[in-house]
DNA sequence: GATGAATGAGCGTTCATTCAT
DNA sequence: AATGAATGAACGCTCATTCAT
């Protein structure tokens, strides 16, 4: 009759460990992200075996989150850039809305003990998107790069736009933009 | 009159900084640092102060020198488009050559304690790099953007393209003619 | 629910730091201070924020315990000398029954980091002290003086006889004898 | 034909450790105290081999120049208590006029380091004054106690009267005289 | 399950001392 | 003699992790 797990615990602890090691980076106490989730040092260790665990498991979490968030409401009927641009927006939204957990997964991204099952399980979260975008650039000019470079370069000009749209705000959208098209130009040419 | 200090022992620790953080983030300690460039324990803190400083002078050091080789052998002789692609080239060699240094890299942006005056320092050492892209990007699809975000943008797609070939190396350079021309698309249309 | 702070090990500490610090100076390490006591080097810090926290409040604890050893079974029956003498005793018994609190207090007296809080606390811990000096003194030759010099000066002249009977025992009593009457014909006349 | 030694450089040091001994303690750092005295880190080393020995040079040092200055002026024309009074007012201005060696002296005093040697050499810097003791308090109340103690508590009664000039200062000299009055009732009688 | 006291290795940094210059 | 770079042991303190309560 062991009392059972409080998943509030768990999520109070991957909230925190965002807020925290986005605010002091991978370098963030233990004992600081359960003190930010009103738990007590012992307790994150009932939830995540160790640290090491704790990071990987926050990592794939918010990749996962963000990939899911990034393909919501995409249907077929959809014109593939119409897809697309569908997809950047809920990306910027997901991530503008939380810079806290862009600055925090900037972090965990170097984290030294990753390991291969989080890099493939944030694969697998990013299917839907690499799905999109092999439809998008399949023919284009990058017909001979490898779907994996693609998605990375998508990824890589997102995050820096993201960046610089938490950094100076862009109410109108209007970088965000500009930021889409450039990269449908490097893609789907 | 006194022994002089021995330059070669700064570089000594810039150099084992460069490794030692690429292997293991960060969290290097300044011992093991030390120890890498055959010095003890006491001896960085006669040429780094603190942790913090020497973390801070390796990034403006690393970012300075890739900024000074990426401008290397441009003439103005050369069309725009070809001196982007040199500098491209440059970059990716440099890069390339000596992964410990981008991956160092990508660990020292994410430090927490960079002062203003490190990242002040850097976007001088970039200015050449960012005074090609303004000729280059000037009148394009990007002549909205600022010139800052048209670097970052180019910088993420470098980077993106540097971790890549690091991890699956691209003798014949045709990766990296592609990211450039992808590059060339989203920048300067 | 978790398992209690232990006040034998605050003790310990308080007690460990007293021999420590009697027999090596301030400069005595937390970490042998730690295992005099028995705990380990980062149990110190649970119960003492620092090694400046904790030096103050030895101070003010043994300082404390003298103030009320000194002033105990004193009643107002007693004449005021008869007081003073009874005090004195205390003060002397306290102090040569072990002698490395006195020690402790010699070096602690000179710490660089006592807080005005501490100097307060000890002060107050003294009020008895005080308040019988100054009906002894009050209408005697010192009555120009304050009230702070005169205990100073007993303080003084009590310390000094202190370690002269540490260093060479009188279990008779007589020079302890001598020096309160030298005290007395100082302090009151 | 070495480089003679420099005398200045040793006077330099000393006054410098007084300075920096009084304002941080024991702890002070002999790279600190030496470039307060304006010569380099390894130059106090040739002065003095080691920090103990420098803390004991110090020490004999101060307590031998106040031992001089008390007698100084002191002739056998004067009655007993009048060149005892002398002494106090020798002793009182030099320790008032410079605050430092008083303060240095009192963390000197309990220095762990201090050999039998150096006190030695104190007690014989001291032998004026307690001469001078013995022919004031020899036949009065101390008779019965040994010159050595009646020297501590005189030591005891203007360390105590001098800490207290110092933090607040008493031009007119009142409080000095209160204060020989009543070490001359003790003593003497 | 939850708590937080306890552990001890490890950290960045300082320091007395040595020695090449 | 004078300098200050070099050393490496030690210091105060932190931290991930364990475990008694």
């Amino acid at each position: 009759m062991a009392r059972p797990r409080n998943p509030a615990h768990r999520d109070a602890l991957l909230a925190a460990a965002t807020r925290t090691i986005s605010a002091q980076g991978l370098s963030a106490s233990t004992a600081t992200i359960a003190k930010a989730a009103g738990v007590s040092a012992g307790t994150l260790f009932i939830y995540f075996e160790s640290k090491t665990i704790l990071v990987n498991e926050l990592y794939v979490s918010l990749k996962t989150e963000m990939g899911a968030v990034a393909t919501a409401g995409l249907t077929r009927d959809m014109a593939p850039r119409e897809q697309l641009h569908r997809m950047w927006d809920n990306w910027i939204s997901w991530a503008t809305a939380q810079p806290e957990r862009q600055r925090a997964l900037a972090h965990l991204a170097v984290a030294e003990d990753l390991t291969p099952q989080s890099h493939r399980a944030v694969a697998e979260a990013y299917a839907g998107i690499a799905e999109l975008l092999r439809k998008v650039s399949g023919d284009g000019p990058m017909r001979d790069a490898s779907l994996g470079f693609v998605t990375t370069l998508m990824s890589a000009i997102a995050d820096a736009t993201i960046n610089d749209l938490i950094s100076k705000p862009d109410p109108a959208g209007t970088r965000s933009t500009l930021a889409f098209d450039a990269m449908w130009r490097a893609l789907a040419g």
